[in-house]
DNA sequence: TGTTAGCACTCCAAGCGTGTGAGTGCTAAG
DNA sequence: CTTAGCACTCACACGCTTGGAGTGCTAACA
């Protein structure tokens, strides 16, 4: 059932060969290039065998042989060869990155430009998801209107705002400061998630039916943190696709644009990653990748060292140099975990 | 010097022959479809003079004319009738905007939204100068390892913050409580141009150098109003241009994009735009302009009412049908500045 | 039994000549 | 000044040919 030591082989000349030159690969090109001495019949033979097994095919008759998404998916899963980052990789890496008194958000971005300028690829970053932050403090600006500013802020300093429409009468600024000084008191430390539960708990006793600030500020508190909060996307380099020759065709660039301008499935990707650990490949046109057929997904997540906060990676064409952009990837996800150690 | 009634009458044709073909337009087309009753060489003749004038170029010699830059721009100055929107499109455009009771940001994302579907080209949308708008609100909240987290608000509600790294002493939360209060009072209602000036000139003098509270007060502001912030510019639809048979071929699509992930040119002319009066049209290679060589970009102001705040418009091919997108900004705008009326 | 040489076959891509149609400029007549 | 007529140009599509790359198959060989 397996493949033996000499189909490995040849599947590997292949692939490595069409991911460096784009072209369809002959067996007369493995042949030459090959180890094992073997005839290009011989490796005709071996050829015919993996593409029966759906690992290979080709474009037309005359042509050489390129990897399915099969392949590739085998070719990463078993054959690839991760490269370290070269001394020159690596300053280069960390001159784009300045990690130090910096807003999260920024340096986020600095990532998604790190990876697509490494990669030459698109560079993609998944913020930290606000409702997995810490709650740390919360602030009320009234607006004119009755219109009514909240501003949160997590432990690591991202800060969310939201403004809501108040009906009724409106709380003095005194009221609005004691309101204020519970929520900051009574949430402090715990996740956005715990934090809606509190609420929800606290609004069932009986207690914050009779007091009038605290059946305001639950209610306030509720309508903050009930909606959902948009999880925001970074894509840098996305005009680099555009150099990529196996989107040449017009309908597959506007498919992958779309798919950026979307996000939503970016976004369950992304997600997806962020739970899993270590490095991760999607390629093609596996489950839930359907928007980027053709594409491979490499990501990672990172952390402030003690759980995971979002993930990055980098989205090309299958055919991509996936010992270089593995190497990149993981090298920047290390870096930005390390530079958020101590925020959140 | 100026061109005759017959010479307009054939340059609007061409003009808007190719806006709505987008093949170059012969003489016989024209002749056919002209109310004034003239034969194809009558117009050729006119032809060959627009040519020599630099309104029209024949790209190749068995060709039709298309209009140059040139001609676009006599076009629009002289030849433009502006339709009105129909009242289907307005119903169109009301729905996809929810004016009351969400954030700024949102409302103008929703405008970019709009004018990329509307138009079907790119939709473009400046966000408001923070350096022009009114001091409402500030708050630090500190952070770890001596770092504050400074928010300031806008009258309008815009949110911005910045984290800044302090290397003394930190203030205490009674301290830093002072020092909020302090800035509050001092300098709301002021833009935060005026603002900065404040800053300076308190900073001169005598009773600042004595007073420890105020001069940790203005130290804090003058770090947190110096750097500038950067500018928002909102682009929804890029991916529309790759609808356009103009940019076809791969460079200029190419440049395109980049020139939407740079952003700069687009805030120059965004900002000039939100300077002027009215509905602008900057055409083709038009000086400050070059990296968008054959588009053409229709801007208009928005406002609160008093003053302009930014500027949103519409990026698409010179060949633009103008004067339905025109009709769009311009109304898009007026919504805009309508939602905001009461913000600011 | 696995490997290899040889051969016929297929198909793409590039090059070339040709015909066609659209559109022009020019000239001479109205 | 306008227009009909005509020769001319050029892009484009079409068909044809050729060359090369690569394949599958078969038969011989170790």
């Amino acid at each position: 059932m397996g493949l033996n030591e000499r189909s490995l082989s040849i599947l590997d000349a292949i692939v490595e060969g069409h991911i460096a030159s784009g072209e369809p690969i002959g067996s007369r090109t493995i042949a030459d290039r090959q180890k094992l001495r073997l005839s290009p019949a011989t490796v005709r033979n071996v050829m015919a065998d993996l593409e029966e097994r759906g690992y290979i095919v080709s474009p037309h008759t005359s042509a050489g042989r390129i990897p399915t998404d099969k392949g590739y998916r085998f070719y990463v899963d078993t054959l690839l060869q991760v490269r370290n980052l070269t001394a020159d990789e690596r300053t280069q890496i960390d001159s784009q990155c300045s990690v130090s008194n910096i807003r999260t958000q920024e340096l986020l971005k600095q990532a998604g430009h790190i990876l697509s300028s490494m990669s030459s690829y698109t560079g993609i970053v998944l913020a930290p998801r606000f409702t997995a932050t810490v709650f740390r403090h919360i602030e009320f600006v009234p607006l004119n209107q009755g219109r009514l500013l909240v501003i949160f802020v997590s432990q690591s300093g991202l800060v969310q705002n939201k403004i809501i429409q108040l009906d009724g009468k409106l709380p003095t600024a005194s009221e609005l400061q004691q309101i204020t000084n519970y929520l900051n008191n009574e949430l402090s430390g715990l996740t956005i998630t715990e934090v809606r539960a509190k609420i929800v708990e606290q609004m069932q006793q009986e207690k914050s039916q009779y007091d009038a600030m605290l059946k305001d500020a639950l209610g306030f508190s509720q309508r903050v943190f009930s909606g959902d909060i948009e999880d925001d996307v970074i894509i840098d380099g996305a005009a680099n696709i555009l150099d990529q020759p196996d989107f040449a065709d017009r309908s597959s660039m506007q498919r992958l644009f779309r798919a950026f301008e979307q996000k939503n499935s970016l976004i369950t990707l992304l997600d997806k990653s962020q739970q899993a650990q270590g490095v991760q490949i999607y390629i093609g046109s596996q489950a839930e990748f359907e928007d980027f057929a053709g594409c491979s997904l490499i990501t990672t997540n990172y952390s402030n060292g003690k759980q995971p906060l979002g993930s990055l990676g980098v989205i090309g064409p299958s055919r991509m140099k996936y010992s270089q952009v593995v190497a990149v990837v993981d090298y920047t996800a290390q870096l930005i975990s390390r530079a958020l150690e101590f925020r959140e």
